[in-house]
DNA sequence: ACCTGAACACCGTTCAAGT
DNA sequence: ACCTGAACACCGTTCAAGT
C-alpha cells in the first residue's frame, strides 16, 4: 500500500531508537519500509526536512503547556520535560540540536518561543527575552547531548569519559545558574 | 616527501576554512596532499582522531593564560577568545563540540578545566565548579555554533533565519546571566 | 500522483602487498 | 616504517521511465 509521512517518520524514529542517528540514513529508512530510497524524496525535500520531522515527533512530549505559576516554575518545567524528551529517544539531543540550527523543527522553535515568554514576564526586556531563552536551550541541548553520549562512551564499555554520577541533579545545578541569573537581570531592568 | 601529522592537521584546516565541516572528508583530505585514503590510517587511527587534532589547532589562539583579576573577569576573558577563536574558522564551534563529546580535544578539556579553576575561585564547591565549567562551554558552543550557522544560512542567501543583528552583544548578555547565576550560587555555598 | 531503477558522485575503513 | 591498490559496505540525491 500506500507511503504516508506519518509511517515514514515512525520508521525513522524506530530506527533512532533502535540503532542511532549514525544509522539513520535515507536508504537504511526505505529498506526497512520495503521502497526504494528515492520514493523517500516524493514526500521529503531532503535528509534535513525527514530529521526535522522526527524532532518534532520527539518534542512532541515535551510540548505540553506549562500553565500557571512563577516564570522559575515554568521555566524549570519547560527545561525538565525537554530533557526528558530528549533522553526518551537514542541521540535525542544530537538530532533536535541539529534541526533546530537547521530551523527544520517547528516544536524546537515553540519551545524557545515559550521560554521566551517566561523571560519577558520575569521582567527582562523582551529583545533580551529572546537572547536568554536562546541561552537556556543551548544549556539544555548541550548538557543533554553531553550526559547523553557519556551513556554511550559508557555502555559501548569506554573507559575515557565517565558518567556523571547525578546527571539529574547536575541538570539542576546548571539550570540554577541561569534562572538566578535571570533573576538578576530583572532586578537590574527595573532600576 | 614524508607525510607529517602536522602537514596533514594544516591541510585539514584549509580545507575546513574554505569549505567548512562537511567538506572534510579523509578521501578529499588525501586528494589535496597527494596520498591515498589509507595512507592517512598510518598517522591518525580514525577521523575523529584527526577531527581532535585539528580541534586543537584551532584552540591554539585561545589557550592563553587569562592571567590575575577577578574571577569574573577570567570566565569572561576565556570565553570571548574562545568565540573568537571558533569564529575564525569555518565550522569552528561544530568541529570542537563534535571534538569535546568524542573526549578528542587536549585543548578542549583543557579549556573546561581552567573554567572550572576560576568557578571554584569564587567560591563553588570544587564538585560544582566542574558542573558550571561545563555549563559555560556548552553555551559558548552552542551560542557560537548558532551564530555561525546563520551566518552561513545569510552568505547562501537563505531567508528562513536571520543573522543577529549584535552578536557580540547577545554573546555578552548570555555570559552574564551565567555569571551572575555563579555569584548568586557563590554567595549560597558560603552561607 | 506516486514509485522504481539506474546512475552520479561520493563516503570511512581495512588489509595484503609493495618499497 | 610508511605507503599503495583494491576492495567492502556503505552514503544523499536526481531523474527518466513506469503505473
Amino acid at each position: 500500500m500506500q507511503l504516508h509521512k506519518p509511517d515514514v517518520v515512525a520508521a525513522a524514529a524506530t530506527i533512532l531508537d533502535n540503532y542511532g542517528i549514525a544509522d539513520l540514513s535515507m536508504r537504511r529508512l526505505a529498506r526497512e519500509l520495503n521502497v526504494s530510497p528515492s520514493a523517500l524524496y516524493w514526500h521529503f525535500a531532503n535528509k534535513q526536512q525527514l530529521l526535522g520531522a522526527v524532532a518534532d515527533l520527539v518534542l512532541a512530549a515535551a510540548c505540553a503547556d506549562p500553565g500557571a505559576g512563577s516564570w522559575q516554575w515554568r521555566i524549570q518545567s519547560v527545561c525538565e520535560r525537554l530533557r526528558d524528551a530528549l533522553l526518551s529517544h537514542t541521540d535525542g539531543a544530537e538530532l533536535v540540536s541539529a534541526s533546530l540550527a537547521a530551523g527544520q523543527s517547528r516544536a524546537a522553535a515553540d519551545i524557545v518561543a515559550r521560554l521566551a515568554e517566561s523571560a519577558a514576564a520575569a521582567g527582562i526586556h523582551p529583545d533580551q527575552a529572546v537572547l536568554a531563552a536562546r541561552t537556556v536551550v543551548h544549556y539544555v541541548l548541550g548538557f543533554t547531548a553531553d550526559e547523553q553520549s557519556r551513556l554511550q562512551w559508557d555502555a559501548a564499555g569506554a573507559a575515557g569519559i565517565a558518567p556523571d554520577t547525578d546527571p539529574g541533579g547536575a541538570f539542576e545545578f546548571g539550570l540554577t545558574l541561569l534562572i538566578d541569573g535571570l533573576a538578576v537581570q530583572a532586578r537590574v531592568a527595573v532600576n
